[in-house]
DNA sequence: GTGCTCGCTACGTTAAACGTAGCAATACTT
DNA sequence: AAGTATTGCTACGTTTAACGTAGCGAGCAC
């Protein structure tokens, strides 16, 4: 069973797209992926150490669901992001400067 | 051990508030939480069932994390987002903006 | 007191992720 | 052509995260 917006995911039947990206991005390393990915295309092998080693089994399962979800495809350069997947990386990098922020404020030095 | 920016996540050892960020999101529920804590602030048992229903001993776990981290805080009228976690909540929004798109170019009717 | 809701904690069970091994396919080397 | 390396995985037994139900102590309502 493939998930996509309008089926149900965890937490929610109605298969709001939002819903369905929040179950994504929630499960362990899909945001890494997303983010490394969204630097430089890399290999399987390249990806996994680029992440700091998850199991073959669970990347390969992510890099299924990126591809099923148009987020990323794998071509002979590597696995890289879609079109649509750098414009869901552009959001990431907000994040990342938002980070910034957040760190400073956090236990100051 | 409190996790922090400056101290090793899962899959990175050199603490960025990045990393420390997407280890944290990355978490099954913690976008979920988010997101609806953005919309209106709630109380333990009623945020875990706008979330779906989440263990109470999961829900209670990221309420801890997010309290470390300084985005959410229990007030007298319920969890809410501290002014971090709002400034945090508008990227969710952006989110959600983003995935009606995507959802619409996903396996078209 | 009786009965609510509230914020949890305990605890046994299921599901997700781990880590190591290894295989088939292609590419590179000599 | 034969050997070596790399790539993209799959298999499988183990550990960790999350589940789900039960229930407790505190506070308020009546």
């Amino acid at each position: 069973m493939t998930k996509s917006p309008g089926k149900a995911v965890r937490g929610s039947t109605t298969g709001r797209p939002i819903m369905v990206l929040l179950d994504l991005l929630g499960q362990r390393w899909t945001l890494r992926i997303l983010w490394e990915l969204n630097k430089v295309p890399l290999s399987f092998r390249a990806l996994q150490e680029a992440c700091g080693g998850p199991s073959p089994t669970v990347l390969n399962a992510r890099l299924k669901a990126l591809k099923a979800f148009n987020l990323a495809e794998h071509s002979p350069q590597g696995y890289r992001l879609t079109d649509e997947g750098r414009s869901l990386g552009e959001i990431l990098l907000r994040l990342d400067a938002w980070s910034g922020d957040w760190a400073s404020g956090l236990s100051p030095d």
